[in-house]
DNA sequence: TATACGATGACGACTAAT
DNA sequence: CCGCATTAGTCGTCATCG
C-alpha cells in the first residue's frame, strides 16, 4: 500500500508560515527572473489565474484584486521541504522524495509502533497530515491507495473536496471504482496534453474509461510500455515499487543548470560567461551529491516565443568526457567552453542556455572503473597526487562559497572584462527578483524576531 | 520589453564492435 | 576483403511532469 503527501501550493504556503498576514489573501510566486506564476493560492486560483501565465500578460489583473506577489526563494523552499521530509523519514519505514513538494510512504510492512494503524491507514494519514502541519506550518494532502497512480489519484481527490478533510484511503474495489469515476483524463498522472487530446478523440474521457482499455491497445496509444503498466496501475495491480531515497536526500541521475537570460544575448563572450556560472553551480551539486560527471551536455536556445525567430529553437552539443569522470569545475569549463563554440551560430540572438552533467557515478578507487569505463588504452589517469589536490581546491572552494555565500569565489571567465569595466554589478545574464522574501531559515540576520 | 527550471525517458540516426 | 545482422553505445531532439 501506497500513500503520497502532498504539500498544498507549496511556495505560497511557504511563504505564509512566515507571513501570517498572507492566510487568505490570493498569493502568487514567480519563476526566476519573475518570469511566469509558478505557485498560487486558492484566492489566487479562484482569480482566474493559471499555472505557467507570464507575469507581464497578468500584471494589471494581479494589481487591481491585491494579489501578494513574491519573486520565488529556493532557500527557503528547499529548507522547508528538508523539515517535511525529515518528519516522514522519522515516521515511516519507507519515503521515496518524489518531487520538493512529495512524498511516497510505503504503508505495506508497518514497524511495530505503527501497528495500531494496521486496517486504519485513512487514520494514520490524518494524524501525519496534522503532525506535518504542526511541525511545520504547511499544510498538505495525504491520498493512500495500493499503486502509486492510484494514490496520485486518491491525492488529487483529496485535495479537490474539502469534505474528505485531506485524506481519502481507496481501501475497497467499489471505493476505487468510484474515485476513477471522478477524474478526468487529462489529470491522471503520466497524461499530458498530447495524450489526453488522443485520449478523449476516441471517446475515454475518464480515469475509469482508461481503466478499462486492453494492455495492447495501451501500448499502441501511450507510448509502449509505459502506456500498458499505466492502465495496470489504475486497475490496482502495482506495476512500480517504492524507491526509498537514503538518509532524507535524493541522488541524480542527472544534474542540470539553466536560465533565461536577464536580456538578450549575442557575444559569444556573454554567453560563456555565463554557460561558465551555470556549470560552476552544477559542479557544486555534483560535489555535493558525492558524484563524478562523465558526459556534459551545453545549450544554447533562442526566443521560441518570436514568431520573427524560426525554429529550431534548440541547439545542444554532448561530449563523453575524453579523461573519464571527473567533478572538476576547471575541466568541465574547459570541455562547456568546446561545446559552446559547437553550437553557436554567428549573429543569432540568444535567449537561454544550460549545462546538464550525466552518467554520473561515485568516484572510482584504483583501477575498478564503472559502467561509463572506457576502453582501458585510452584511460589515462591523471597523477593521483594533482586529482588530490585539485579534489581539495574543489572543497576549498565548496566551504567558502557555503560560508560567505554563492560567488564568493568563482570563475574568470563568469565575470566579463567589459561588464566589469562599464561597472556592472550585474552580469549581463542575470535577471531580477523585484520581491523576495527574506531567508527566514536559512540566513541568521533575516531569523525571525520575536518579541 | 517581457513567456521557468530541473529531472527523466523515449526515439531516431548514426557508429563501432562482433 | 566485403556484405549482412545484431548489439551496444553515442548524440541530438523532443515530450512530459511537478
Amino acid at each position: 500500500m501506497f500513500g503520497l503527501v502532498d504539500c498544498n501550493n507549496f511556495y505560497v504556503s511557504c511563504e505564509r508560515v512566515f507571513q501570517p498576514r498572507l492566510e487568505g489573501q490570493p498569493v502568487v510566486v514567480l519563476s526566476n527572473n519573475d518570469s511566469c506564476i509558478i505557485s498560487r493560492s486558492q484566492e489566487a486560483k479562484a482569480l482566474g489565474l493559471k499555472m505557467g501565465e507570464p507575469y507581464f500578460q497578468v500584471r494589471e489583473q494581479l494589481r487591481q484584486h491585491g494579489v501578494q506577489v513574491f519573486s520565488s526563494n529556493y532557500a527557503l523552499y528547499g529548507d522547508m521541504s528538508r523539515r517535511v521530509m525529515h518528519y516522514l523519514g522519522q515516521t515511516v519505514p519507507g519515503v521515496e522524495i518524489y518531487s520538493i513538494d512529495e512524498a511516497f510512504l510505503d504503508l505495506g510492512g508497518l514497524q511495530r509502533h505503527l501497528t495500531p494503524y494496521l486496517g486504519k491507514l485513512d487514520e494514520l494519514a490524518s494524524e501525519i497530515r496534522a503532525q506535518v502541519k504542526q511541525r511545520t506550518g504547511i499544510p498538505t494532502c495525504v491520498g493512500v491507495a495500493p499503486t502509486k497512480t492510484l494514490a496520485k489519484l486518491a491525492n488529487r481527490l483529496a485535495k479537490k473536496d474539502a469534505a474528505l478533510g485531506g485524506v481519502l484511503y481507496l481501501d475497497s474495489p467499489e471505493r476505487r471504482r468510484w474515485a476513477l469515476g471522478q477524474v478526468a483524463i487529462g489529470d491522471v498522472w503520466g497524461i499530458g496534453r498530447q495524450y489526453a487530446h488522443k485520449l478523449t478523440a476516441v471517446g475515454i474521457d475518464s480515469a475509469a474509461d482508461l481503466a478499462k482499455v486492453s494492455e495492447a491497445w495501451a501500448r499502441k496509444m501511450l507510448g509502449g510500455v509505459v502506456g500498458a503498466r499505466l492502465v495496470r496501475e489504475l486497475q490496482g495491480y502495482p506495476c512500480a515499487g517504492l524507491h526509498p531515497s537514503e538518509d532524507g536526500t535524493l541522488s541524480r541521475q542527472s544534474i542540470s543548470c539553466s536560465r533565461t537570460f536577464g536580456r538578450p544575448l549575442t557575444a559569444q563572450a556573454d554567453v560563456l560567461a555565463a554557460v561558465t556560472s551555470f556549470l560552476s553551480r552544477a559542479a557544486e551539486k555534483l560535489r555535493r551529491q558525492g558524484d563524478q560527471a562523465y558526459v556534459l551536455t551545453v545549450y544554447v536556445q533562442k526566443n521560441r516565443f518570436d514568431s520573427r525567430v524560426p525554429p529550431p529553437y534548440s541547439r545542444s552539443a554532448t561530449l563523453t568526457l575524453p579523461g573519464g569522470p571527473t567533478a572538476d569545475t576547471l575541466v568541465l569549463a574547459r570541455y562547456a567552453a568546446h561545446l559552446l563554440a559547437r553550437v553557436w551560430e554567428p549573429g543569432t540572438v540568444y535567449h537561454k542556455a544550460g549545462v546538464v552533467l550525466d552518467g554520473l557515478e561515485p568516484p572510482s578507487s584504483g583501477q575498478q572503473l564503472g559502467l561509463f569505463a572506457a576502453p582501458a588504452a585510452v584511460v589515462v589517469p591523471p597523477a593521483p597526487v594533482l586529482v588530490t589536490k585539485r579534489a581539495d581546491l574543489m572543497a576549498q572552494v565548496d566551504a567558502l562559497n557555503a560560508r560567505y555565500g554563492r560567488g564568493t569565489v568563482r570563475l574568470g571567465s563568469t565575470v566579463p572584462a567589459l561588464a566589469v569595466m562599464a561597472g556592472h554589478t550585474r552580469a549581463p545574464w542575470q535577471g531580477q527578483a523585484h520581491w523576495q522574501s527574506p531567508a527566514f531559515t536559512t540566513r541568521l540576520e533575516d531569523l525571525l524576531t520575536v518579541r
